[in-house]
This record gives C-alpha cells, sequence and structure tokens, in this order.
DNA sequence: TCCTTAGTTCAAAAGTTATTGAACAATTGG
DNA sequence: CCAATTGTTCAATAACTTTTGAACTAAGGA
C-alpha cells in the first residue's frame, strides 16, 4: 500500500519544470511550502480543483519527484520533498516558491493566507 | 522589424517554467548561458531540430521573455534575457542552468563543449 | 454490517503542444 | 535583377494534457 516515487537520482529536471509550469499545481507546491513539516492530505486542496483533478496533478507532482505522499489510513498525507530537491537542484525549489509568492495571479488555497497557519 | 517580447513585468512564472520543461529549449538556455554576451542566430541550434521546429521553440522562449531576439539583416540574434530574469525571478535561471549542467540526459548542441568557447 | 470518508481509476471529451513539409518574405551579394 | 541565405507562416497531423463524471476500492466508525 505505498505509492510509487522516484528515487532522488531519477529526479528529471525538464519533467520537474514542466510539472511546475501549471497554476494549479505551483499553487500546490506554494502552500506545502508554506506548511512545511506539516503533512496535508488531497482535501485540503480542494480549492484548486475538484477531487479528481485534484487527484491527477498530485499523482503528477508525486511522480515528477515533487512531493511525497504517504498512505495513512483512507488518507494520503503529501509532504514536499524539499531535501531530495535541494539535493538535485540547489536554490531551484526556494527560487520557485520565492517567485511565486510574488505572484498575485497565481491561484491560492483557502481564503488563509499563506503566511499565517490556522 | 521589430519582434514582439513582453515587458519584465509581464513575464510570468509559471509560463517560463513551463516553455523550460522542454529539453530542447532547456538545451536553447543552456547554450546561450555558455556563450553569455553573444548573440546567436537560429542556425546555431540547428543540431536540436530542424528550422522549423527551432523557429517555433524559440518564438517560445521569446515570447515568455526568456530570450529577445533582434533583427540583423535576415538573421535573428539571439540573447538570454538574464539582468530581466534575475531581477524578475532572482536565482531562477542559475539554478536552473546549473542544474541543466549536470543532466547528462539533455540535449546538446554541436559536438562542442559547453564550457570552452569555439 | 452498513454507512461515510478519502481517494483512485477509467473512459470520454476538450484543449494544447510539438513536429513536419511546402510555400512565403526579406535581405544580401554577385 | 537573380540567386542564395535566413528565418517565418501555414495547414495538417500526431501526441500529449487537462478536465469531467461515474464507478470503484479501502479503511474507519456507528
Amino acid at each position: 500500500m505505498t505509492l510509487p516515487h522516484p528515487n532522488t537520482d531519477q529526479i528529471s529536471l525538464p519533467i520537474v519544470l514542466g510539472v511546475l509550469g501549471d497554476p494549479t499545481r505551483l499553487a500546490i507546491v506554494r502552500y506545502l511550502a508554506s506548511k512545511e513539516g506539516v503533512a496535508l492530505n488531497c482535501s485540503q486542496f480542494l480549492d484548486l480543483g475538484s477531487k479528481t483533478n485534484l487527484s491527477y496533478h498530485l499523482a503528477k507532482l508525486r511522480e515528477a519527484g515533487v512531493t511525497r505522499a504517504e498512505v495513512v489510513g483512507t488518507n494520503r498525507m503529501i509532504t514536499l520533498r524539499r531535501a531530495d530537491l535541494d539535493a538535485r537542484f540547489p536554490g531551484l525549489l526556494d527560487s520557485v516558491i520565492a517567485a511565486a509568492g510574488d505572484d498575485p495571479a497565481l491561484p491560492a488555497v483557502g481564503g488563509h493566507d499563506l503566511e499565517m497557519p490556522a
């Protein structure tokens, strides 16, 4: 009952960039980064799309090696693979997240501000 | 006879990431970065695809704001918009180029090594 | 056991992107 | 002017991506 993830050395730059080049997925990553250390389940992201659609986007992120999904009961607890991404592409994730933080055109999760925890 | 380019403030993060999430375009950017300061014309990239196909990819890069194309006679002299990208997304281009430099799976231009000028 | 919750899978539809060749335009040099 | 060079545009096609709803699985609680 574990989901498939690429090893760190299998993470591919063009695939990661392509996966992040979608506003919904960028919003997911941005939100995960703002809640680093906290594992979130899929329903936290329902603002960004339908359940089916999120399942699709979260699978893309997982298969690209951007996120990790752990099965806990009926939940998938999702985290950013920050250490793996930093090891493979130093500075990339930070600059993407910083750039995304400045962008008012990107969708956001919840009504809640990204900086303040609920 | 000038080609359309976005202003610096119109450069969009998801569009830039999406555009860089293609091996051919990543190779173009990597090669431009290795020849920074030098303006290249399209035929320098013919290793990466047909003339038509390169015209397509170079247009994508230009429209995303990643490159600048200046019309000089029948040539388009192409440069990286490094200063604009650095201003808009600090650190992003550097980390992408550094990561791409490590990746043996990416296509390369010419037989020539990226580090040594011809 | 039955119901609910969480999420996946499947197939279809819609939309987008990449690649190709043929035709075209603009400039340069003879 | 004529031909060569450089690159674009167009239409077609192929391939991929995104989105949807309906059906499904698996775990947990009453």
